[in-house]
DNA sequence: ACTTGTCCTGTCATGCCGTCAGCTTACCGA
DNA sequence: TCGGTAAGCTGACGGCATGACAGGACAAGT
């Protein structure tokens, strides 16, 4: 399905070449984690991977591009965010467990690829289709997973007729992305990791339950 | 408190030059709102406003230390968030229609500021603390009015006292920025605006006294 | 009209962008 | 072993944005 790796110009990329291209994705991640994102340039890439510009615009067509491989790949990775909520529980002292773990998962998956996941929010709220659907796709598996345990509970009687699961799940989802977009600024703001993550859970586990947990 | 305006070099603007930067600031916002932030250039902004881009460099230092200026315009706005929730309860139907109000006022001005607000999160994200002051600028009163009423109900045993109330504000805040500048986003993923609200409320009130609302 | 200080722009050096022709390297079949 | 072919890389170039400066235009007061 993943067809070769191709250059701009339509040839197919060999062991070297795939080597290189890799090389400059590796580099342009980690220089989106030191400098912001409209400084990145082109030649600052090429110069880390010991290569010139040139060579960067043989496997990408902007920065943008190159960005977007990047965060495709870390969208597959993401996928496994669903694992924290196949299967799982919302009733008694499991659905608290439920919901922490939800957290904890979340946060590290943030913090670990924070660098492109700003730049994937930027592009998203910018209106980009492509990078809207890429940030789809990381939080749809746990957005759909959480609509679904809302509208099930619904079904039982336990939340209300007139709660939208789609519009709940969605704001917790977000709420769960911008906190942790925002994990450094909640420390100086007098809230730290530790005290942070349960009262994430709470509000977790209220929204989809309706109900306090039961620790 | 202002001081004047000054220019880079350090002479003083008067009338005209006043209205010149004043102008330059509009059209920056402007180019802000129709394109990407990584492609907005001096030369366009400049060649908008009628003028040249020695200009814009004689009143602000770069693009960046332009748009600063004009979310510090924003967050003096911003700051009348807090009527929102000043003096408003939290009791019986009133805090429904406080949870309504606090989610509508959000909402609206989020929509208002979008182009700049996105910057101004990228550059928070980024850890520049300029940026990170101006958002805080304008959450803080929110936030605060939110903690504030946590702890009131905490006091008067209506809330648990593991709950830390800095902690469910800043999370609360954060859902509310979130969901605001991705608004156009839920719509696409099957859920309006007209749904979005009362869910969000819902969450809101959730959060700030543990209980469903009545309505 | 002259002076003074503000305001704007022409111009220039510098540096990055994005492209191309052309050179080097690796692979493969004869 | 030896071309032949395609992959891989780069120097160089026109073009544009940046940022600095000096000098001209303009308004206001004398």
């Amino acid at each position: 399905m993943t067809g070769q790796v191709r250059t701009v110009d339509g040839r197919v990329a060999g062991r070297r070449g795939q080597a290189t291209r890799q090389k400059l994705l590796d580099c342009l991640s980690e220089m989106l984690s030191s400098s912001p994102y409209r400084d990145v340039k082109v030649i600052d890439v090429a110069r880390k991977a010991g290569t010139s510009p040139a060579t960067f615009y043989q496997y990408f067509p902007d920065v943008e591009g190159a960005v977007l491989e990047i965060a495709e790949q870390m969208a597959a990775e993401g996928a496994g965010l669903t694992e924290l909520l196949e299967g799982r529980s919302w009733a008694g002292k499991s659905g608290w467990q439920t919901a922490q773990e939800l957290v904890d998962g979340f946060l590290e998956f943030w913090r670990k690829n924070d660098a492109i996941l700003r730049v994937v929010d930027l592009g998203a709220a910018e209106g980009d289709k492509r990078f809207y659907k890429l940030r789809m796709k990381i939080l749809n598996s746990v957005n759909n997973s959480l609509a679904d345990a809302i509208t099930a509970l619904q079904d039982k009687g336990r939340v209300d007729k007139d709660v939208n699961p789609a519009a709940v799940a969605g704001s917790l989802v977000a709420m769960l992305a911008a906190v942790a977009a925002h994990q450094k600024g909640f420390s100086s703001w007098g809230v730290k990791q530790a005290e942070l993550k349960p009262n994430l859970a709470l509000l977790v586990h209220l929204g989809v339950t309706g109900k306090k947990p039961t620790k």
